[in-house]
DNA sequence: TTGAAAGCGCTAACAC
DNA sequence: GTGTTAGCGCTTTCAA
């Protein structure tokens, strides 16, 4: 059996010439094109040469060349996803309902992985002008090409999930990440909580900022007073929910928002490292209820995105764009909402 | 600034003819071949001729079409990462490794995501054999496909990562679970339990055979008795931990040891709907040490795999197997380490 | 319904 | 150091 890198089969890599179309058209005695189309489109070939190429195929374990079938038709069937952040589950969830609408319809997701890395997102930006891909979907608000809209990405179609700029045609999908905050805040202010902290997401990005006004008029409209000591920039990573504890506690705040579920298990951490229970002491609501939040201790008060139906939704959306169809809508906003765990509950002065 | 859909550029789609690397050629006056060569290798032409072709890529905003170039040259540059569950962390980790790189080698990492399904499993493996990718990394050892071995995967090079089946002449990195297992169920003898129950993962897997024969080596080196009533078996996600817990509990274990960490967190959960505090009542290790093992509550005691590093090894290997280079070593065993944190503590009788 | 033939845009011999 | 030329394997007119 060998040695893996040496192997050869019909079709084989391993030195010998593989099989081409023209090898099965010999074979069957017809010509290549009609071997295309009975492999494209069977209907259009008698059922007798079909049977004829069909057979020819199995015997010869052959399989189309895509190489020469993309550059014939000038296409991919590939999009290129940029993401921030893979390991963030957050991604992850949605990346697989991208993955599921890419392959029912025949196409491949690449994930661009660009750690917010400047140099990685130009490289991978480029990755669709020289055809390694058919269109865009765009996880990562930040690129500054995007900024200046499709012209930017060299009439490369693109969607746009969650992360967004600003501009009317561009495509979109996204919750809205205004309301929902309000509605977090809303919900401590119900039980009783005064001093609400917000430990935010980098403010360059606009979930971030659009959560951090969400925070803002919750709190107005609540009637409560809006403190800038009980605001902290943190950075979406576990840790930077820690970090905030130590400041944000001086300003005495007896509830804390936070801008994702890891900054609040990061921020229960920290509570904790000060003798802090949870709800006990400070109640905690997350954003995006990730795979884990509902398992935490205490389970997590948090905002629930439909993150795999963002990724289907925006797939979809690609997929009409590239297929020249005009599309309903260019932005879409799906619904999340409010979980009630154990993390939040009315202040220990207001007696439980 | 019109409409995504539509919007041209000097390589544009939206109908009009890109710039080909003829135009480039006629415009600096060199033929083809030279533009290719300064693009592919500027040392080779004189500093004058590099210059005027570098001024036309720039005026006319060219960029090579990759897709001709690749059938040409009869690569892909892409090799595809078969994954059971990206949304699951521990894969999302390696990725991170495996796109890195990738990258660093030019080429690029798509993700099959198989949910386990035979079907989509089928699909991707067919991906490489119709040149849609030039490598494979394999981290889904469940595929039928791969147990007869290379010539299964007609002649495509690959690389399996923590996953395997066995034969000589695979190549594949992974870590010791056996006596990472081993390892874990010692330090739970050692903290004084003497009954210790395992919720191991899908025995169809060899990450939870191996690991459940640590537990039973384990066991007996520890010189205690291996009751069948304290082992369940999972399937790696949290219900399946928590589940675990009513039918487990009846055997009365003081301490659980778990295939993964998810298990362990849904164990956890499961404990504490009966009552039990962990350590206290019972302790927990898991498996894998997972982004949000340690900031969980308790934090979890749990074996440490280098996630990061099986993802970059394993793709470094394959990158040599593409290259055609001869390979020092098929298999790396890799060192995975048992953390201690909270989770684990003397039984309560020990008086600990 | 089928075949002949013309490329898709690039790279790599081979000649100069 | 540069140009000429012949394809890579497929799809798709256009004719028959």
């Amino acid at each position: 059996m060998a040695d893996n890198t040496q192997v050869k089969n019909a079709n084989g890599r391993g030195g010998d010439k593989p099989t081409t179309m023209a090898d099965i058209a010999r074979i069957a005695g017809v010509s290549t094109a009609t071997v295309s189309r009975a492999l494209a489109n069977p209907a259009v070939v008698t059922a007798e040469t079909r049977e004829k190429i069909d057979r020819a195929v199995a015997d010869a374990d052959y399989r189309v060349n895509t190489l020469a079938r993309n550059l014939r038709k000038m296409e991919t069937r590939t999009i290129l996803v940029i993401v921030p952040d893979i390991a963030n589950p957050f991604f992850s969830d949605i990346f697989r309902g991208i993955e599921e609408v890419a392959h029912e319809n025949g196409f491949v997701a690449v994930i661009g992985n660009t750690e917010v890395d400047p140099e990685r997102e130009a490289a991978y930006a480029n990755m669709a002008r020289e055809r390694r891909a058919d269109g865009l979907l765009l996880l990562d608000g930040k690129l500054p090409a995007w900024a200046s809209g499709a012209s930017a990405l060299g009439g490369v179609p693109f969607v746009m999930a969650c992360e967004y700029v600003d501009g009317p045609d561009i495509c979109l999908v996204r919750t809205d990440n205004y309301d929902a905050a309000k509605l977090a805040v809303a919900h401590l202010a119900e039980l009783g909580h005064r001093r609400i902290a917000h430990i935010a997401g980098p403010l360059d990005r606009s979930i971030s900022q659009d959560r951090m006004r969400g925070y803002h008029d919750g709190l107005a409209e609540a009637g409560l007073d809006d403190d800038p000591a009980l605001i902290f920039e943190g950075d979406f990573g576990l840790d930077s929910g820690t970090a905030a504890i130590p400041t944000l506690m001086l300003g005495k705040p007896t509830a804390i928002f936070t801008s994702n579920d890891e900054m609040a298990m990061g921020a229960i951490q920290g509570l904790r490292a000060m003798g802090l229970g949870v709800p006990e002491d400070v109640s905690v609501v997350g954003f995006d209820d990730i795979r884990f939040a509902g398992a935490y201790n205490p389970p997590l008060t948090t905002v629930a995105q439909p993150r795999y139906e963002i990724g289907r939704l925006a797939t979809e959306m690609l997929m009409q764009l590239l297929s020249g169809h005009e599309l309903g809508q260019r932005q879409r906003v799906l619904n999340s909402s409010l979980v009630i765990r154990e993390s939040s509950a009315p202040p220990a002065k207001a007696g439980g």
